[in-house]
DNA sequence: ATGATCCGCCGAACACCATTCGGCATAAAG
DNA sequence: CTTTATGCCGAATGGTGTTCGGCGGATCAT
């Protein structure tokens, strides 16, 4: 139940409690209740607008792949969140060290990112995929 | 302006127009009129409520290349969407075709997932990457 | 089996918010 | 100067979020 809850939620939070609580033959005050518990025990991190990236003028979106000598979540490696264009960031197993997920507004600001990356201490290289074309973009699930 | 309040939506979309209005120095009928704009002309494309993948019984995130031989979305590639536990499907320039982003229970769903991937025809390999930390997740930002 | 306790749900009520409307100011166009 | 369009505000209203009290079923101990 709480399931398709969430379910409905990932794919519009702007439902009413009242259209929720029809489509789980519940009433709005109990769809309410559930959702304060789910937020509380933070099933739901929280609530956002998705925004199109090609609209608010990041069109380019990629993927980098970071090795880096020894192993560390380094201060000037967190450093970088602060910049908006840097959405993921994830250490990873596998053939590189961590993946990161940007979006950025022109292949000459890639660039610029890239130039930032080589400033953390101890990186060996990147490896860039620019994403061609985005079939799927989702959130978690069900 | 416009930008500012993405900026707030895209950190919290439970905020009232009153009090994005106040960050703003605008009434609330102000920024309701450029929230429906911003969503008619797509630069708002939904709200949603982001959901914790570990709280939701998915734990295990992992990015997956697939190589492919010929290019093509191909109705196999594209039906695989239909599984909840896919969260991204990316063309990609760069050594491989395709990448994935996945979330599922289990190191034994993930060969699930790989196994379905593998019907599809066309498959040369996959190379997954398992993430061990997530640093950042966010969405398209200012 | 009986009684107590807990949990989740409902209906009603209230406060708040989203949304609309009319009007005003500014700026660009005729 | 007139006209038009745009963006904002204040007030009003309809709808929604939120709270409250009470009910019924489930669980457990006596």
């Amino acid at each position: 139940m709480d399931r398709k809850l969430l379910g409905l939620l990932a794919g519009d939070a702007t439902l009413s409690y009242k259209e929720m609580g029809e489509q789980l033959h519940l009433s709005a005050p109990a769809v309410h209740e559930r959702v304060k518990k789910l937020k509380k025990s933070g099933a739901i991190a929280g609530t956002v607008a998705r925004l199109d990236g090609t609209a608010v003028g990041r069109p380019l979106c990629a993927f980098i792949h970071m090795d880096t000598e020894g192993w560390g979540k380094s201060p000037e490696l967190l450093s970088i969140q602060e910049d908006s264009r840097i959405e993921e960031i994830h250490a990873v197993a596998g053939d590189t060290c961590v993946i990161l997920k940007v979006r950025c507004e022109s292949t000459k600001a890639l660039e610029d990112i890239l130039h930032r990356l080589y400033q953390v201490p101890g990186m060996i290289r990147t490896q860039s995929y620019i994403v061609l074309n985005t079939y799927l973009e989702r959130g978690p699930g069900v």
